[in-house]
DNA sequence: AGCACGCCGACT
DNA sequence: GTCGGCGTGCTC
């Protein structure tokens, strides 16, 4: 037998291999161990047959003879295949890198039923549902359903028990779920809830998994055992059998982009996903991307909106507060407010989606400012390990006593993060109990301790939450009166055309998290900037009046929606390899676009320097992306890159810094 | 992506 | 004379 096997290289192609002597066939799908060169590799086969190709151009006694299969069971089938070709074309990789991002990596399946799923919990309660829950379902489950649905509703109208009941409507239909989340770590809430109700047909799909953990539920999938999968990105290529709805929880969340080839977006290949088998789609969220928006006001997406608080709660008051006013990251208004809460018995969170002490080091004498020396961004003091770091690549120094460049005494630190307001709070309320929550205080206190501090904060024994993204997302705390955002401004001046979204869409979120369950929340956002729009209409909580605004910015620009972008980073040790390349990819590009279509650069990317590689970019812009991927697809195909070059290809890039 | 092969500079 | 720099090309 013969067997076309593919790697997870960069090689746009498969090899041929040969059978082990009186191996009978049946390889298609699984992982085998193979000589490529003198190296040991993994491969996936791709097809197998009897004899070599007509055309096949290799010399028979060339081929090797496989030294291993890994699995019992094809870990992969036909559907797979497809999709890993789809990907390759769409994302411009290796076919071989695309099963390797689809397939598990671990070698023996452990687990079974995933720890912490014991069947006597298992529990199938259904809350009563509003009206416009109920009509959600429906047009959701209903015999003439549309292909995709945005479910788009505020914080705390019940989304998450409208996307359960409509999967277990379709898994009554016979069909499979796949139920994707942002980040497992800041939503086990709903992992839990879908775990809770569904019991063992439940998967649970996650990076916190061992690999053999991960296969352990993957075959789970595949044999039929499990019919809904929740889980993160990579969950959206579990391999259900009859795939009916696919739910896409906190669409506008930036993690549904991989940052690793092939830089996939969950959602496009949940469109791809849906589209093949005929299962609906279902995305949700308080504040939809703007691309989703465009959709749903163009018609293209049919939305059903949830406009009601459920569980008593009503929307917050919220106010701006600038921050120029005050001295110090609190300011009266926000400390007034905390007070106010405590007296009410109740709780404050304060988000700053900045970890560490401060964010600049530098000399009032000769300017001089503290950077990393592999990277171009500044470096971060953390005063509880007493260092300066670097967020990128983690190198660190001792905070300097005096300027490294000319000595002198007169420095300064500037720019707040978590640490910092943690000690303001302390200062001013030494009474209350605070705790901090951020991926420095979780490497201290470990998973656990993480997940005993939010259970204690939702037990109302501590008086104020502190921390980054970590508290903003999907946790649901019913004591909380106050959410105090430290600082709103932290990603705004970022040179990145999401900017404001991300900003937005962030404050909103985390606003959500105020008066749940009660009528008198209220959020106070700080900020230097309070007349910015992204501010200014998430106070209002204006989201449609801030995607009007934010539309015309994009279309005056020809940003997406208006178009869609590519982007290639080209990186490099050495800075003139990585300069160069960049120059002379956009020559032999410029020729293979469309005449409507924009060539920007090549530049530096704003992030000009990461873990010593120099970064410079070429953007393209276009209306249709199918132009921009064959001008790149060609380009790429004749390519020799340099040695010491690494070429990034990023298709709709979430971001480009 | 690795890793070998191969062709030119300074060293025990 | 050799050790070793990294440019180029191949991997069934």
């Amino acid at each position: 037998m013969y067997l076309s096997v593919v790697f997870n290289l960069p090689l746009n192609q498969s090899f041929t291999y040969r059978t082990m002597e009186g191996e009978t066939g049946l390889l298609l799908g699984k992982r085998v161990e193979v000589y490529l060169g003198n190296r040991r590799t993994t491969g996936f086969v791709i097809a197998e047959s009897e004899s070599l190709d007509e055309g096949c151009a290799i010399d028979p006694k060339n081929i090797k003879e496989i030294r291993r299969i890994i699995d019992k069971e094809a870990v992969f089938g036909p559907d797979h295949i497809d999709l890993a070709r789809w990907i390759s074309s769409f994302y411009l990789c290796s076919v071989g890198e695309a099963l390797s991002a689809i397939i598990p990596s671990g070698r023996r399946e452990t687990g079974g039923v995933p720890v912490g799923i014991d069947d006597s919990d298992f529990s199938p309660v259904r809350h009563a549902l509003s009206e416009e829950q109920i009509a959600a379902i429906d047009t959701i489950t209903g015999e003439s359903r549309p292909k995709s649905v945005y479910l788009w509703g505020v914080t705390g109208s019940g989304k998450t028990e409208v996307f359960l009941q409509a999967a277990e409507h379709i898994l009554n239909q016979g069909k499979d779920i796949l139920y994707l989340v942002p980040e497992i770590a800041l939503t086990h809430q709903v992992v839990e809830a879908v775990v809770n109700r569904f019991g063992t047909q439940a998967a649970v799909l996650h990076s916190g998994l061992s690999g053999s953990k991960k296969l352990g539920e993957w075959m789970r999938i595949l044999r039929g055992d499990a019919r809904i999968v929740i889980g993160a990105r990579s969950a959206v290529f579990a391999p259900v059998k009859n795939l009916g709805l696919i739910i896409i929880d906190e669409e506008h969340d930036g993690s549904y982009k991989s940052g690793t080839t092939p830089r996939y977006h969950a959602r496009t290949v949940a469109m791809r996903r849906a589209t093949v088998t005929g299962a609906t789609l279902v995305m949700g969220s308080a504040t939809p991307s703007l691309e989703a928006w465009y959709q749903i006001r163009s018609g293209a997406l049919v939305s059903c909106r949830l406009t009601k608080r459920l569980a008593g709660g009503a929307e917050p008051r919220l106010s701006v507060v600038d921050l120029s006013n005050s001295n110090g990251p609190l300011s009266p208004e926000l400390i007034e407010a905390i007070r106010t809460a405590k007296q009410s018995g109740r709780q404050t969170i304060l988000f700053l989606n900045r970890r560490g002490f401060t964010h600049f080091y530098r000399c009032k004498t000769c300017g001089y400012e503290l950077m990393c020396k592999n990277c171009s961004v500044p470096l971060t003091l953390h005063r509880s390990i007493s260092v300066m770091k670097c967020h990128y690549c983690g190198w660190q120094v001792p905070p300097p006593g005096s300027c490294p460049s000319c000595g002198s005494l007169d420095t300064a630190y500037a720019g707040f993060g978590t640490e910092f307001v943690e000690e303001e709070v302390r200062k001013t309320f030494p009474d209350y109990t605070i705790v901090r929550i951020d991926t420095d205080s979780m490497s201290e206190a470990g998973k656990d301790g993480v997940k005993d501090t939010i259970e204690h904060f939702r037990e109302g024994t501590t008086d104020i939450l502190l921390g980054t993204q970590m508290v903003a997302k999907g946790l649901n705390f019913p004591g909380v009166r106050l959410v105090g955002i430290a600082l709103a401004d932290t990603g705004l001046h970022m040179p990145d055309f999401r900017a404001a979204e991300r900003t937005f869409s962030l404050i909103t979120q985390v606003a959500g998290r105020a008066g749940r369950f009660f009528p008198d929340g209220e959020v106070i956002i700080q900020t230097w900037n309070p007349k910015s729009p992204a501010i200014e209409y998430a106070r209002r909580g204006d989201i449609e009046g801030f995607y009007t605004h934010e539309l015309s910015q994009r279309a005056e620009l020809g940003f997406p929606p208006f178009s869609r972008l590519l982007r290639l980073v080209f990186r490099s040790k050495d800075k003139k390899i990585a300069e160069e390349s960049a120059s002379a990819a956009a020559a032999l590009l410029q020729p293979l676009l469309g005449e409507q279509d924009i060539l920007l650069g090549p530049s530096e990317c704003p992030l000009s320097i990461i873990s010593g590689n120099f970064r410079h970019q070429l953007i393209l812009k276009g209306e249709k992306l199918s132009t921009l991927i064959a001008a790149v697809r060609s380009f790429r195909d004749g390519y020799k890159s340099p040695a010491n070059l690494y070429t990034e290809i990023d298709v709709d890039p979430q971001s480009l810094l």
